[in-house]
DNA sequence: GCAATTTAGTTCTAACTAGAACTATAATAA
DNA sequence: TTATTATAGTTCTAGTTAGAACTAAATTGC
């Protein structure tokens, strides 16, 4: 496994990623959302609310960080707590009508922002990268389960 | 440009690079850096030192958050301010002698901790999955300079 | 040579980040 | 049932993050 190949990888993936944050980041943050409370709204947006455990699962938002995160989304309005009815642990997180107005605007803008990025791509280029991300996370995951335990 | 293509390519460019960090800085956590710290210390490395300018361009870390970066590495001695003999701006950081010996004792550590995840990859393999991360970066860039000026 | 502009780095603010310790509730097991 | 253990969410800490405003030094243009 020869270094100058896979450290290569490694820079890329960061500078691939750092691209996607730059570019789609700027366009969130014209819409008065910071990212994580963008992909909270995202995530909610046609759902009839979830708990904040699902949330984390979905955004990849670990659960001291989402608090905050809900805690603001929750000043402004946009989304609000539920007890869940079945487990007193439970909360359910719901977009408010302002938040589901909110999401009905701006989850189109967002996605018709980042579809310019693949205007020059082909189904199969998108299918190809999609399958080497897949591999490069399956690979990861691989890795620390087996250093962890 | 089908939005059932597209959307999971960033699902996975998210989920991977995510993995990429969990596996990665915990690694690095447990030699007592942060990633930040980690990859500064990796960057001057076998140098004789660059200015923040350089290295935040190298690390894809911001100034304003270098210069925090920089302070707390500097508390502990493993970097060192010294002044650009030409450039009244500019400073060079350099690694101590101490952050030297760091540096000798962790990164080959790391780079091992690293190289395990690519153990199942060809070379065809990684070079496959690098160009489809530099194809990514590249429209990610190219989109975010078409919509800024 | 001097004014205007650019560049390097710091500071400031608001927010996100992970991880660990903590509280309250629920599920399991003796 | 009651004790143990697991789970959901909050809180706390130290650090990173971007972006904008700021200072100081260098470069450019006149």
């Amino acid at each position: 496994m020869p270094r100058s190949i896979f450290l290569p990888l490694l820079r890329e993936l960061s500078s691939a990623y750092q691209a996607f944050e730059v570019y789609s980041s700027a366009h969130v943050r014209s819409l008065s959302l910071t990212p994580a409370q963008f992909d909270i709204v995202a995530t909610l947006g046609n759902t009839p609310g979830m708990s904040p455990k699902e949330l984390g699962e979905k955004t990849l938002i670990t659960k001291g960080t989402l608090t905050g995160v809900i805690d603001r989304l929750a000043v402004k309005k946009i989304v609000r707590r539920v007890a869940s009815p079945d487990d007193g642990r439970c909360q359910i997180i719901r977009l408010t009508s302002q938040g589901e107005k909110l999401f009905g605007r701006i989850f189109p803008l967002h996605v018709a922002h980042m579809e310019r990025v693949f205007a020059g791509f082909s189904p199969g280029d998108l299918e190809g990268i999609t399958a080497s991300l897949r591999l490069l996370r399956t690979a990861f995951v691989a890795a620390h389960v087996l250093t962890k335990p």
